[in-house]
DNA sequence: GTCTATACTACGATAGAC
DNA sequence: GTCTATCGTAGTATAGAC
């Protein structure tokens, strides 16, 4: 942000890392700019001096998200762009590395306060929605459509889109649906045990819904 | 509430459905007991007195959802209950109406406050999720079970249990993603012709699901 | 660039009139 | 049972020191 390396993260970083913590949690009613300042150990003006307010503070957030998960996607995007997949096999192939890494990052913590910042904006869509759906949604959701209509060729491109949406939900339910997750699996939280059996249903699952009858 | 009729709802039923919107849209911290009651037409102290003050009306708000979704279900797992499944056939057809109508549900307006109020439980439970899940959740996912254990009699009762997690994830994906829905399905808003066609698709990748190779 | 101090608004809870 | 009035607290924004 200024040029100058720094031992410590930036401020900046610090500030839209507490932000998304308390604006997932609490939403951006109910967080607090004082409570996000003190959770990066500075000062709440520091929030007007770099982002403007709390507004600029929250669409800060929105593209962080995309940074990450764009970074976290680019080589898997990358590798389908340059070689795109031509017989259904690979196809699926592609699309099944996608979803696992998609259903994997559901898992981690991390993704919780993504996915409430998300959630939120999806049912309310404000300035940080088009950051999200432009920045990463749209452009994974795109590059997956390709490979999606080899795997399933019968299926005309709205069926398709349908089906994408499909296997984009059995992914989010893993973070979304968590606790109640937790407890029809009857476990106390998510272990590592469970997780693997969770990922390895959704790619059975998956497997079944990307091959043609 | 009072035993007495009334041509208008009950104030209590107007301050739990404005709480709802409000708790759904902004987070408990984020909503104002003030709008609420103004919401409803009333005083701000009619929350203290009929709820006891906002934690109380929060937890009437779970157990408003419990009433709402339990009734809409009532039917549906009532003749499971009566009549269980024998073949996997009618395992099969009795499942994909339950979650056809979980499916339908989330694509009413309704549904909107309800998924934003659960979801953030399923982050963050509270008393309210212990009353959301026990009430209706609980239930519900344990009625579906048998049929499912008949429609896939191969799979062990972890796997079941996961696929059923699969299954709802395709549905709660029409509300919690519904933005991105929307736009990844090229449209302007979920008009009936495109509701339909994401039933009719949910409905053919459940089906498959649940239907032995 | 980061701090302290402060102005102004809105919050939840409660007391007391009716 | 519902209202108004008020108290103490906490919110964002902003000005100005350093």
């Amino acid at each position: 942000m200024n040029g100058q390396l720094s031992s410590r993260q930036d401020l900046s970083l610090r500030l839209v890392e507490a932000a998304l913590e308390q604006f997932g949690r609490l939403g951006f009613e109910g967080a607090s700019t004082r409570d996000i300042a003190r959770a990066s150990g500075t000062a709440m003006s520091s929030i007007t001096y770099h982002f403007g307010g709390k507004q600029g503070l929250y669409l800060a957030c929105a593209d962080h998200i995309v940074a990450v998960i764009g970074e976290m996607y680019a080589p898997l995007v990358e590798a389908i762009r340059t070689d795109p997949p031509r017989t259904a096999e690979t196809a699926r192939m592609r699309l099944l590395a996608l979803l696992e890494t998609f259903a994997r990052f559901l898992l981690t913590p991390r993704s919780a306060d993504f996915a409430q910042f998300i959630t939120r904006e999806q049912q309310h869509p404000t300035e940080a929605f088009d950051r999200l759906y432009e920045g990463v949604m749209r452009p994974l959701i795109e590059t997956a459509i390709g490979p999606m209509a080899i795997a399933r060729p019968s299926l005309d491109d709205k069926t398709c889109r349908a089906l994408a949406m499909n296997l984009i939900g059995m992914a989010l339910v893993l973070r979304l649906g968590r606790a109640c997750v937790v407890r029809t699996m009857q476990v106390d939280d998510l272990d590592e045990d469970t997780a693997e059996m969770l990922v390895a249903g959704l790619r059975r699952s998956a497997e079944t819904l990307l091959t043609e009858a």
